[in-house]
DNA sequence: GCCAACGTTGGC
DNA sequence: GCCAACGTTGGC
């Protein structure tokens, strides 16, 4: 099993969204950028866990986790005319952009920010805590992800 | 809202 | 194929 990072703007898609979404699942569409998609269509298998991160809002933080519930498949926003996330380059016929699904795990009861997270010894390697890193779709190893729940779980017992 | 860092575009 | 200009991301 592999592990992932993906971003959202709360304010277009939350965790919350997530959960209150049918099925707790949804598409991932609107990636348009090569090497978030190429981890997508060529990393990611269903079963697979992620760090689902806010982006944009104060505080940035891992708010939660999901899982992979769907491979790589079209995103067809691409190509649809007039939609924000069209792109004239994919077709139906030769999709340019791909999408996968995810589904709500949990949502911490307390997110873990990203001024937490660069306290952490065990992330000092993380992609995400990398200068100019802004992929909004990485890879984290085990430990990471280990790590943060770990953070996660400890935050939640202190504020009870 | 600023702006550094990065990815993409397009003229040459 | 180079690289300047431009657009976007995303933390602050």
């Amino acid at each position: 099993m592999r592990y992932w990072l993906m971003k959202t703007e709360p304010d277009v898609f939350s965790i919350d969204d997530l959960m209150r979404a049918p099925g707790r699942t949804s598409a991932w569409e609107g990636v348009r950028n090569y090497q978030a998609r190429n981890f997508m269509r060529d990393g990611m298998k269903k079963g697979d866990r992620v760090l689902f991160y806010h982006s944009s809002t104060d505080p940035t933080a891992v708010a939660g986790t999901a899982r992979v519930s769907r491979e790589a498949y079209p995103d067809a926003t691409a190509w649809q005319p007039g939609h924000e996330y069209f792109d004239r380059r994919s077709t139906p016929e030769q999709p340019v952009w791909m999408m996968v699904d995810v589904t709500f795990v949990e949502k911490f009861p307390v997110p873990v920010t990203l001024a937490e997270l660069r306290t952490l010894p065990e992330l000092r390697e993380m992609m995400l805590l990398r200068k100019g890193m802004r992929l909004s779709i990485q890879p984290v190893t085990a430990a990471e992800f280990k790590a943060v729940l770990a953070r996660a779980r400890r935050l939640a017992k202190a504020a009870r």
